[in-house]
DNA sequence: CTAGAGGCTAAGCCATATTTATGGTCAGCC
DNA sequence: GGCTGACCATAAATATGGCTTAGCCTCTAG
């Protein structure tokens, strides 16, 4: 006999269940997307497990016992309650979609466009932390992340939005202070803002080896979008993405300082763990991300195809 | 994206909420009777499945997620009430045990005994019908059977308890009375009694072609154990199984009126359908009653051994 | 600092469940 | 009253899915 409290195979009792809800063997076949002889064998083998009859087998049709009836109605609510408590759970998961960025695109490019999202997705609130250092996905803290990088994070699922891009902007005002940006040896009249690395990787794409002398650069400033506020101050030349950075274009806010507009074969991307394919929340964000991106990066096709891209 | 109200792989819950309920992926496998690589393997599937992140991966350890809580303190109630239904419904019907015999069997026999099976499994309230024709097993009504014949009954299990014996049997005080028993031509001075077919074996097994003729037989009875009642009161020579009658003969009521014990090659068989190997109730039964049989036929184990077997 | 425990991944194999095919029985229907 | 179709049982062959094995990495504990 069959230890009293082992539970039969479970794919027996859902065969049984079925059978017994519909009262046919053949409609919970195609129920199950199975056939009738499989049904059949797995009562049976429920059958012979519990030592209980369930089904008297008439001719050609099926009827349940006594115990058969027990069985069934309790084994109809527990799937039930299973179902319930995934559909559930995915429910509650399904409102809150937490994202993890970098300061600069999430200041400058994503928050101004997360009103339409939820505009057009109003059942899911997004909860989007910026942080400098990329924060790990898969412990439960964040559903996705926009990095930047060259795609290759294992265990992730990335989508290419636009090339990291930079290219020296500046207020309108200070463009005809600027002298001669080309020969990074002789003096320029302003301040350079933003990463020297940067600055250094614009130059070589221009065809300088070296790069701008260390008192080139005015005050160091965390992170990039705060260069170019201070650019649009007018304290200098910041070297940023004409992509992140549209909107102060547009609007006249900034201006290049040059036409040069170099990238280092980075992207940002839209990363999530690939365990999470199924997710409809990350699908729906996905592809309104990518949209979005899509948007953005059309009018400046012609920029993003003459940009000089370096070796990474 | 699965579709929303499909139930996940059932044998995958399994392992999340053993994983859930025992925190460890090794004891989960542990007590499923499998390997840590499993439970990891249905772990990850349900959570590709359902696009919920179910567990956080620590280097060595796991943790649940705030969905995996959901989910498995549901996933744990709807087991244990589906583990609960089927002791349930094993228990009630476990508390009777329907059988059916021979209407001989049952009162000479089985009836007397079965006191001896209560007050040993109070438990179990046993319900006896008897019958002259088998009644079909499977059908719900009963849930074993005793039956005579050659223990070849498909979809049933027989377990044999003794043969199918008869001999002439009759009152003391008749003994004197009988003549020649052996040669059917012969005058007997009493009739005989029982089925006629049994009388013209049991000659054939004398080595007597030729049965007796019709007039030599006295009022026809229903049943075996009727004729035997008719013996006993001595109307004349019933033809009877010794085994069956020992009581009468051990009594005294009966003696035999010839030396020569028949068989036809059949015997009594203990049957229940395959699909029940598993019931306790029936096992219970079974073994008693087996040990019934052999103490009953332990004792008679001589004249089992010489009685002379027909070919069917 | 080593040993042990826990978990992940990959690959190959094996078992389990399903399919396919056949047969039998009954109900409905000309 | 036979025919046809629906339904279930059974058996054998197949194939898919899940298990195991083996190796690796990381962390904890002694």
């Amino acid at each position: 006999m069959v230890s009293r409290d082992k539970l039969p195979p479970l794919a027996s009792i859902r065969a049984f269940e079925a059978a017994a809800r519909l009262e046919s063997f053949a409609r919970a076949a195609q129920e199950l997307g199975t056939t009738a002889a499989s049904v059949s064998y797995h009562v049976r083998q429920l059958e012979q497990q519990t030592g209980l009859r369930l089904f008297v087998r008439h001719p050609h049709r099926v009827e349940l016992t006594m115990a058969g009836v027990a069985v069934a109605s309790e084994a109809t609510a527990a799937f039930a309650a299973l179902r319930a408590s995934f559909v559930k759970a995915r429910d509650r998961d399904e409102a809150r979609l937490s994202l993890t960025a970098l300061p600069t695109l999430g200041t400058s490019w994503l928050t101004p466009r997360l009103g339409l999202f939820r505009a057009r997705h109003p059942d899911i609130a997004i909860e989007l932390e910026l942080s400098a250092e990329p924060q790990p996905l898969g412990d439960g803290r964040f559903d996705a992340a926009i990095r930047h990088g060259l795609g290759d994070w294992r265990g992730l699922r990335s989508v290419r939005l636009f090339p990291v891009l930079f290219t020296p902007l500046c207020a309108p005002g200070l463009k005809g202070a600027v002298g001669d940006l080309e020969d990074p040896s002789r003096p320029l009249g302003v301040p350079l803002l933003g990463r020297p690395d940067w600055w250094a990787s614009w130059y070589r794409a221009l065809g300088v080896a070296a790069g701008p002398p260390p008192g080139r650069f005015g005050t160091s400033l965390a992170a990039e979008h705060l260069d170019i506020a201070a650019a649009v101050a007018g304290h200098g030349i910041a070297i940023g993405s004409p992509i992140l950075f549209r909107d102060e274009i547009a609007a006249g806010r900034l201006v290049p300082a040059h036409d040069l507009v170099a990238g280092d074969g980075r992207a940002f991307w839209f990363v999530y763990p690939v365990v999470r394919l199924q997710s409809p929340k990350i699908a729906r964000f996905r592809d309104w991300l990518c949209d979005e991106a899509a948007a953005a990066t059309a009018p400046m096709r012609n920029l993003i195809d003459h940009a000089v891209i370096l070796e990474p």
